[in-house]
DNA sequence: AGGTGATGGAGAACCGTTTCTCCGTGAGTC
DNA sequence: GACTCACGGAGAAACGGTTCTCCATCACCT
């Protein structure tokens, strides 16, 4: 071991007041060069394990913590995730509007940090310059728009990007999303099997994939059982709408002896509705709503509720992300491996990789005429494991 | 303007697979020097109109997206905030357990957005090397524990950080918390004034600055208005035990004839508990539980909530924090300005400057024995003006 | 004619790592 | 005894910006 504690590098003898300890400070103190301190400290190079924990030695105690900047700009990884959220309205994001998307970012952020990774919140609305100033190593988009110009300037310069729903035109890397027509129909089935006549629907004005689809499955289950559609949409973002919708629904001539309400507040706002006309939930009013909240469970009656599972949702999503970022860097092959079940998956060039996850039924009293069975029934098979 | 557009710079001219293209690229495609081109684009130095403009058409024609981490590393800022959540449990943290934190979060993130900066989600439990590894301009701690390591570490490595919650002995650059011994007394003169005789609490058993100066002031007034206190306490974190202790408060033989619930669950769970026992709400037992939620406009009869209005809260945390970052770099001096009404502030040496926000009471008919009014009446005046 | 100030812009250091290249040294080999 | 290797580690070039310093040039003034 040579004698270099001298000034190493080219930083200045003057000034330099207190501050962070650097790479250099440490070298000086190990009597080392910056090489053997950083193969030491990030367990690379050749290097005997006397002189490796000396150097961890001689950093911990001066208390070293390596710049993150400095070492994004050469390796090129933030370990940085952006989560991009939509924007209803004037409020930055939904975020927590639908419990769905808070348990899905919870889940999203857990599965990251788990792969040493941390996610950083983006509103798709927030000014160009703040989400262009990040480092990220990749995006996870939840239902972006057709032609979103945000997921196609990452996808253009070279950031991975996978979305929570199907994208309708965008170039992403990977998408996951639930299978909402098997959802919808194995929903619609349920019904009639408790005795549904003519089934209702209460489903949003917005053109998102969900929304879509959704209401697409309806609309054809209805044609295929020769059932007269009937349904009322609202603007899913405005809160006080959902409950005007849910009145008009019931309010119609046709009024359905059941009722599929495709948003979080939908059971409420539907029992509440019931009940000013003096409709009993199951007896007169078959219920079932999509939502993750077990507000549900002790409602009056409880209600069946759609369950899209956001935390599987979640922690898939960020998988297939960082596995694309640390996967092969370019081309299209990413590393769709071993990763819960895949319904649907194509190659080569043509639309991006997709991975349809199920949902679950949660069975309570609304959606059974007599209450027979309460026990937990997914609308299918769901695979064993995993969150 | 001088003609070298040929290669400037010392980029090799060979390899160089088409990449993002840099200042340099830029430079050489507009014929000026990279220093030209940083200012152009940042509107700093003397420039004539006609070499910005072209500056940045050339820029902009070739896609140039200056490095986030270059620029990180030169200016020592990176425009990214930590947003610390707890963990509770082998959850990986609470985040959207209440609707408190979701709130809080949310109007943090779109303070900050507003500011030109952007939220890391950083579990206070996640890998020390996580969080190091990610260039933080200022940390927003949600009621950090005593002593906590991260947050010491934090200050000391110069960091700002502002707590939500008054930190009970953590070094902070400032905190923001709402009065919640204001908030006790002012819940507990309201039952009183409805007649309630002897006021029970629901309480939690973790040592948190909320539990603790809430419990604090039931106990001082009960000692100052001479009643004995009755009290149940459970882990705050665990869903079901809320509904137990609820239980467990109602059946004691000093029953309460009112009850105040600290946690959001509580108002549910207690209403549950009160059906049992054949209590009927407001007549037999007066009830308020804090909750940001807006269920309890809806249950029957509708529950007085206290809100400690969770928006005002994170916008304040943000803004203070951001005052930190980008006022005086080091000292004391938080340029704690013009930001909300500051009840308690200290400056010197002293413990960091506080500021504690107002909460507001949501009256309804669970805490009035008669239906009178059901107005909104804040415990005390608030300010006005901001979110 | 020389000084002066404003204007426009170039040069180069620097931020703090990672990593590629290469070098000295001592032990074993033919 | 010259050669080859493995070992341990040093040097220096990036990474891609920002910013401090300084230099022409030219008009204007005395």
């Amino acid at each position: 071991m040579t004698a270099a504690a001298n000034q190493s590098g080219r930083r200045p003898t003057t000034s330099r007041r207190l501050e962070r300890a650097g790479i250099r400070d440490v070298a000086a103190a190990a009597g080392v060069s910056i090489t053997t301190v950083s193969d030491a400290l990030n367990g690379k190079g050749r290097l005997p394990d006397e002189t490796r924990s000396r150097v961890r030695e001689v950093a911990e105690r001066l208390g070293y913590r390596p710049s993150a900047a400095a070492r994004t700009l050469r390796t090129g990884r933030s370990g940085l995730i952006g989560l991009t959220v939509t924007t209803y309205g004037e409020e930055p994001f939904t975020f927590t509007e639908f419990a769905y998307f808070a348990e899905m970012a919870r889940a999203a952020t857990s599965a990251a940090l788990g792969r040493g990774y941390a996610l950083v919140v983006l509103p798709a609305s927030s000014r160009h310059d703040v989400w262009s100033n990040i480092a990220l190593d990749g995006t996870v988009v939840i239902d972006p728009p057709d032609q979103d110009p945000l997921v196609s300037e990452l996808y253009r310069s070279g950031v991975p990007v996978v979305s929570d729903g199907k994208p309708g035109n965008c170039p992403v890397t990977a998408w996951v999303d639930n299978d909402h027509e098997a959802a919808v129909l194995g929903i619609l089935d349920h019904l009639s099997e408790a005795g549904a006549r003519r089934i209702g629907l209460l489903t949003g004005t917005s053109t998102d994939t969900y929304t879509r689809l959704s209401t697409d499955a309806y609309l054809g289950w209805c044609h295929k059982v020769g059932q007269e559609p009937v349904y009322e949409t609202y603007p899913a973002h405005d809160p006080a709408a959902g409950a005007v919708a849910a009145d008009r629904l019931l309010a119609r001539p046709d009024r359905p002896d059941a009722v599929y309400g495709l948003f979080d507040p939908n059971g409420t706002d539907l029992l509440a509705a019931a009940r000013r006309y003096g409709l009993r939930v199951p007896d007169d009013l078959l219920l079932i709503c999509c939502s993750e909240s077990d507000v549900y469970a002790a409602t009056e009656p409880p209600i069946t509720t759609l369950s899209l599972k956001p935390r599987r949702i979640g922690t898939t999503v960020v998988n297939l992300l960082i596995d694309a970022i640390e996967g092969v860097d370019s081309g299209t092959g990413v590393d769709v491996g071993r990763l819960f079940p895949a319904r649907y998956r194509t190659a080569g060039t043509g639309p991006p990789p997709g991975t349809l996850m199920p949902t679950e039924l949660i069975v309570r009293a609304s959606s059974q005429r007599r209450s027979t069975r309460t026990t937990v029934s997914p609308p299918r098979p769901r695979p064993a494991g995993e969150a």
